[in-house]
RNA sequence: GGAGAGGUGGCCGAGCGGCCGAAGGCAGCAGUUUGCUAAACUGCCGUAGGGGGAAACUUCUACCGAGGGUUCAAAUCCCUCCCUCUCCGCCA
């Protein structure tokens, strides 16, 4: 019932899987529509429904004329060989091989459309996740810390970075454009140890395999993780080429395993990957234009891993703990939130998010974003495991997917300037980034 | 960027436009033989969807990189695209 191929015509017209399976889909619409609620206000429901019948009719339609055309060209071929007129079989066949080429023609437009407004459909959230209209329905699941006591005024991390001379907005403005960040000296070394500090905890300790992906991805790969088609406004896209900059590290590495199938055992499959992300920010005009928060450009350590659906809700949390684990070793105050119904991303069956404090706004700001996307990406994204070969119980069954940032880069800056900013401007570095630095203790003014 | 070669079932590898869902081999599964292992032999052995059956199963349809086209009929012919390999050029 998981099955995303709902027949072999589906897959080559449409080149990418579907969240949903047409006959799942078909046999429980309108319990999917409730429990999508508002995630699926914008969903053409009746327009779908319909569609899915207009394909089943001319399928079998198609099926029929074909089946017809089968025996048609035989028996011309047995006329053929004992020498008999065969022309009026060969007429006959010609008009039904027109007849399927009708059907076939208005069963593909059909199916384009399905195809499309199928992968527009939202994943449906998990039974655990309180229901909700936006963030102010998230529920707050556990704070770790305190926040620091500061003997100063809190400075925000852009006044910090730019007394200090580690962070360069003018410039990058120059050279590049608004929401655009430099880091010299100190700052440049502080991203670069976060960077290796996240990965080594994650390889070491937390059992992950490092990646090193491409920062460019094809379309499919968007399609399967689940940023197109709805959302292509929110990328950068390559004029030459159909490439999209990864927003993500999630979305090269889910789909190292795309239309790949996993022996049972080879689960659970963690990985963890550095990488650039790279978002348009369409839509959040006015927001953050300061500082490090929001760029087009910045650096993420990403968890991503691979599991059999009973494991994954366990692995959520397991996963959490890996992202908190940084906060924890660099001594940062945080809570974790579990995101409500109305707030969560397109793809996501569940996620928590981590916010870090940040004493110069004087409230919690996201850092990490963990979600299990259930079967929703595997779908697809044909990524599948199966038992031991030879097990005649042994079929191949979605895998489930989850990935949370573990974390974002730039954002553990502006968190560790500003909590640890001294009463003389330094900022102390935390110690466990020391040995990343050089053995420097403090940053401080040129 | 230029020139060439190629993409067939889990893998290797055949395939004059019709009896090809596709030879053969390997691997795998079941069995015979066997003191054990091995070998030998026999059978089975792609995926998905629809119909029938309680089920073993059966029947129809699709799939030979992807998409179009020619034809009564395409793995086989034509076009486009993607990918891989070799050589040349260029480059980190």
């Amino acid at each position: 019932m998981t099955n995303p191929y709902p027949d072999a015509r589906f897959q080559p017209l449409s080149g990418t899987l579907t969240m949903y399976d047409l006959r799942t889909l078909r046999d429980n619409l309108d319990a999917i529509r409730e429990q999508l609620g508002l995630r699926g206000a914008d969903v053409p429901w009746d327009r779908l429904r319909t569609l899915i019948e207009q394909r089943r009719t001319m399928m079998t339609q198609a099926e029929q004329l074909r089946h017809e055309l089968k025996k048609g060209s035989d028996e011309v071929a047995t006329l053929k060989r004992g020498k008999q007129p065969a022309d009026a079989a060969m007429a006959a066949m010609k008009a039904v091989g027109e007849g399927i080429k009708t059907i076939e023609d208005e069963l593909r437009t059909v199916e384009e459309t399905l195809t499309d407004l199928n992968l527009r459909i939202p994943n449906l959230p998990h039974t655990s996740v309180p229901v909700g209209k936006d963030a102010g329905d998230n529920k707050e699941v556990r704070k770790w810390g305190m926040p620091p006591t500061l003997t100063q005024p809190a400075k925000s991390h852009w006044e910090l970075g730019e007394s200090l001379g580690i962070l360069d907005f003018d410039r990058a403005a120059k050279i590049t454009g608004a929401r655009f960040a430099v880091m010299t000296g100190a700052g440049a070394r502080l991203e670069r140890a976060l960077i290796n500090y996240m990965l080594d905890l994650h390889t070491t300790e937390h059992g992950y395999r490092e990646v090193l992906p491409p920062f460019l991805v094809n379309r499919s790969s968007m399609t399967a993780t689940g940023q197109l088609p709805k959302f292509e406004e929110d990328l950068f896209r390559l004029r030459d080429e159909d490439y999209f900059l990864i927003p993500t590290a999630e979305v090269p590495v889910t789909n190292l395993h795309r239309d790949e199938t996993f022996t049972e055992n080879a689960l659970p499959i963690r990985y963890t990957a550095y990488t650039p992300c790279f978002r348009r920010e369409a839509g959040s005009y006015g927001k953050d234009t300061r500082g490090l928060i929001r760029l087009h450009q910045f650096n993420k350590v990403e968890l991503v891993t691979f599991t059999k659906p009973e494991q994954s809700h366990e692995e959520l949390e397991r996963l959490t703990g890996h992202a908190e684990a940084i906060l924890q070793g660099l001594g940062l105050h945080y809570r974790v939130v579990a995101l409500c119904t109305g707030d969560m991303g397109f793809s996501a069956a569940k996620t928590y998010d981590i916010e870090v404090w940040l004493p110069s706004q004087n409230q919690y700001r996201e850092i990490s974003s963990c979600s299990n996307f259930e079967g929703f990406q595997a779908r697809r994204g044909n990524i599948r495991y199966k038992g031991p070969v030879g097990k005649k119980d042994s079929k191949s069954e979605f895998v489930h997917t989850l990935n949370g940032s573990g974390l974002a880069v730039g954002r553990t800056v502006v968190a560790i300037l500003e909590n640890y900013q001294q009463s003389d401007g330094s900022v102390l570095i935390p110690e466990v980034l020391r040995p990343y630095m050089g053995g420097l203790e403090h940053i401080t003014k040129p």
